[in-house]
DNA sequence: CTGAAAGCGCTTACAG
DNA sequence: CTGAAAGCGCTTACAG
């Protein structure tokens, strides 16, 4: 038996007048008489009214509602991003309904179909892992549901997106490990089809050339985003007698493996060979030794993201002009370097 | 220009029938003729007709929404808890909508004030650190808002929970320890005041005295919940001269901590003590050593506290007998035993 | 200054 | 078998 909660309609007729009387009384309107309006306003407030979200969505053609489409809320970086938006979106009067795709672009497409019925006013999306159309984001947007991507963006036209500057990143990592006297580095990038692997890669062949130094092929590695995988391919250069002073990888959870082969190995980190990742893992700290990644700003990208949303939510998606925000990372240094 | 989407409305014009055929027609009702049915049908499946849940839920005072309240998304727990909620309302029918405490009291209390004012069907929430009143969840109850909680649970007895066996996990940890030949375990305990450090201490005791093994005072240290306390705790007993062999800690967290202090003063783990925590973090295995944990079923927590909303969402918040489930924990073995 | 009416998108007794 | 009407909770032109 779920209580009814206050409805305009009963303190309408507790009072004795009507609801449009009451509407203009709980909204301050000037054309209601001071006193109606006092007693109005103070039957409700000790009544606790609060107005129904979904009489007024049905009304308004808006839910106040953002989906939010991301790989995994576990992840650090999806739910620092989360945070961000809810910052921005929560001042704004919006609530953020939340799904994971779990990395499969079907879960992806379900998850799009449902907010789309949901009737949410955008949708604030990371690509899953694995590949697949855009057909669904598209649908959305001729249902005329916006669509903004962050972090994992596709590569069509015609939605904003908010991303950083991975080559710079990258470009950024080396740099460093060349200022702490490295010269031979090594890149383990992530799997071969990624994008983010050859973006990173190009930033850190720039960094090698500013340098003047050698690029090594044998020194760029492809592995799958794992510390599995990291220990591995650590392993098979080293036993490959492969000669390297520094490592630059994809990624923090890569490095965690790479940390465990060197030190199997009795490598010294940084002394013998200095490590970095990318994304400034909560658990980096913990590693050991502690290690020097590079920061995404996942927290002012889901900002950016609610607001880019929020200034197109009166857009036709099917017919403006999206824009791309890129913000800046930041070098975390720590022992492993 | 939020183009509109398909309505009953528009369908029944296109056909020139009554909104009222188009709604029977689609619930596949048996009282419309065959062949108008297959109209509508067609008609509103090449229009992608979804119905307005706003309108549903006007007509139905059911939102179709359940509220989440979390202290952080980015906590394993949590996250995992979640998931295992969305699995199971999912088939239900229900959206999740996530809020997150970040710890604080107050930001709770506004949380359940919000999610009460969007007219969720029901909260699933699991308490903020900050200690307070439970006066907004109580709100909620008299709103007709019912309320399941999980993990971290009030003392009050008006609301069901899902949780684990605290005392039990405890037991389970001390015992391993022992069965690796430890006899001198000490127990790193959260802040004094909290329940958990206090429950988990009676299981530490209660295993201890199972296997006739004494019970030294000195070895109990309270700490907060953090690397750096863990880090200090450890180094303080070292500093102190204690004799321990095995390090029990409230949680992996401050594990990570203790695993530093030791490697510091090159004390081997597990041979010359062993460590284990609680919680199974998913940095666990990025420790050195990897770490044995104590794991929470959380998934299942969250679909238990989930499957508990659904059987009671039509109770009275206010009078109804709540129900405690309690699920069991596993041990984690690694290398740090 | 206040109210009656229409409407947002839907469902469902009530008629016929 | 189909439709007109009422209603879910609200807002807002339109009257007066």
């Amino acid at each position: 038996m779920k209580s009814r909660q206050i409805t305009l309609k009963d303190i309408a007729k507790m009072l004795n007048v009507s609801t449009s009387t009451v509407s203009r009384a709980l909204k301050d309107s000037h054309e209601i008489g001071a006193e109606t309006k006092k007693q109005i306003i103070d039957l409700a407030t000790s009544l606790d009214y609060i107005p129904n979200p979904l009489a007024l969505g049905l009304l308004k053609n808006r839910s106040f509602t953002v989906g939010v489409l991301v790989p995994k809320i576990g992840y650090h970086y999806n739910s620092a991003a989360i945070s961000g938006m809810e910052e921005v979106l929560d001042r704004h009067g919006y609530s953020v309904m939340i799904c994971q795709s779990n990395e499969s672009h079907d879960q992806e497409v379900v998850h799009v179909k449902n907010l789309v019925a949901s009737r949410v006013d955008g949708i604030i999306a990371s690509l899953a892992q694995s590949a697949g159309d855009y057909d669904h984001f598209m649908y959305a947007q001729k249902k005329g549901v916006p669509v903004v991507f962050f972090d994992r963006v596709p590569d069509y036209e015609k939605a904003s997106k908010v991303i950083i500057d991975n080559e710079k990143g990258a470009i950024t990592a080396v740099n460093h490990l060349i200022e702490r006297g490295k010269k031979r580095i090594a890149y383990i990038a992530g799997p071969k089809n990624l994008r983010i692997s050859a973006i990173r890669y190009r930033g850190y062949e720039k960094a090698l050339k500013n340098h003047n130094l050698p690029i090594d092929k044998k020194l760029l590695i492809y592995c799958e985003f794992n510390q599995e995988m990291g220990y591995q391919a650590c392993k098979k250069m080293i036993a490959e007698g492969k000669s390297f002073d520094g490592i630059f990888a994809v990624n923090d959870r890569t490095c965690a493996g790479v940390l465990a082969a060197l030190r199997e190995h009795n490598i010294a980190v940084p002394d013998d060979v200095a490590v970095i990742g990318f994304n400034d893992e909560p658990y980096d700290i913990f590693l050991y030794p502690s290690l020097s990644s590079i920061k995404q700003p996942a927290f002012e990208i889901g900002q950016e993201a609610a607001r880019i949303f929020l200034s197109e939510r009166d857009f036709d998606p099917e017919n403006f002009t999206p824009q791309t925000k890129i913000l800046e990372t930041e070098l975390i240094w720590r022992a492993s370097t």
